[in-house]
DNA sequence: AAGAGGCCCTGATAGC
DNA sequence: TGCTATCAGGGCCTCT
């Protein structure tokens, strides 16, 4: 579900309430996410103390008073909640991107602190969470991860020398976190749109001039995002909370059959598979 | 070694 | 109404 400006407003989120908050009592419903909770789980975080809260890509970093790390992925369904304690309706706090009203089935973890709960839900359990020890392990754990868009790594040299005779195409390449972190199936959509590149490019073939339009736009189209509060694809009913509202701001994706959004385009926006995944474009400005 | 494809899992929706 | 098929914001593993 969340690309890296989702993850973003959590990570927000989370710093402004569990931050220096000790942990009092951890509940397990269900271990058995994409990676197996350990046992010792509960035990290695209890009564610990939450730093700071870090993003990298699409991961949460939660720095515990141990010199170990939390670390949180979403996965394609993932959603934390907090709920205050002592309220009497069943508001959950809406600080959150997402639902508001708290889901009733997969709320998988609880971590309560002295004066709210932080939940875990994960309808289809691609997400995880993991505990790694020190600092090492953590560098280790990202080792393989390309820079964010936002990185300085993330150049004009790195991309000409990364592109160079490969034939992969530039959709599946942006989605490559070995590549580049953060980007995922919407994001990467709309970042060709505004790049005018046709999403089945070898890049390879790609010129001068649309590497230094993925450099610009990647870092746009995600900090409007993130500006945006994220987005929220799903229609919840009665949702008053703070959602995300950049998917006002889609111009292709899941717009397939619809008008191209640029003015005088005439183009119609497609729908097509590119790496088991949709891909929308405009059939005009993105030949 | 690069690249394609299958698979993990549940829920929402479309089509019959 | 109720079935079945398809698709969904991710990423890892395996095979060629």
């Amino acid at each position: 579900m969340p690309e890296l400006p989702e993850v973003e407003i959590v990570k927000k989120s989370l710093e402004r309430n569990i931050r220096s908050k000790p942990i009092k009592r951890i509940v397990v419903k269900n271990r058995n996410l994409r990676h197996k909770l350990p046992k010792k789980f509960e035990k290695l975080l209890t009564g610990k103390k939450i730093l700071k809260v870090k993003r990298f890509s699409k991961y949460l970093i939660l720095y515990i008073n141990d010199q170990s790390f939390l670390i949180v992925h979403l996965g394609m369904s993932g959603t934390i909640h907090l709920e205050k304690k002592n309220i009497k309706s069943n508001m959950t706090n809406t600080s959150f991107y997402h639902n508001p009203i708290l889901p009733k089935k997969h709320n998988h973890i609880y971590i309560y602190f002295k004066d709210l709960k932080f939940i875990y839900n994960d309808p289809r359990r691609f997400g995880y969470l993991k505990i790694i020890q020190n600092k090492i392990k953590l560098k280790e754990h990202f080792n393989h991860f390309g820079p964010e868009p936002f990185s300085k790594e993330f150049n004009i040299n790195y991309l000409k020398k990364y592109f160079n005779k490969k034939e992969k195409c530039i959709k599946n390449f942006l989605l490559d976190q070995k590549f580049v972190s953060g980007i995922g199936n919407i994001y990467s959509n709309e970042i060709l749109f505004k790049c005018k590149i046709n999403p089945i490019t070898r890049a390879k073939d790609l010129k001068y001039i649309d590497i230094k339009n993925i450099i610009k736009y990647s870092k746009l189209i995600l900090n409007k995002a993130i500006k945006d509060g994220g987005s929220s694809i799903k229609n919840f009913k009665n949702a008053k909370g703070k959602e995300g509202s950049f998917q006002k701001n889609f111009k292709v994706y899941g717009r397939d059959n619809k008008n191209c959004l640029n003015n005088d385009c005439g183009g119609t926006i497609m729908k097509t598979i590119i790496g088991s995944r949709s891909s929308f474009f405009c059939n005009f400005c993105q030949k």
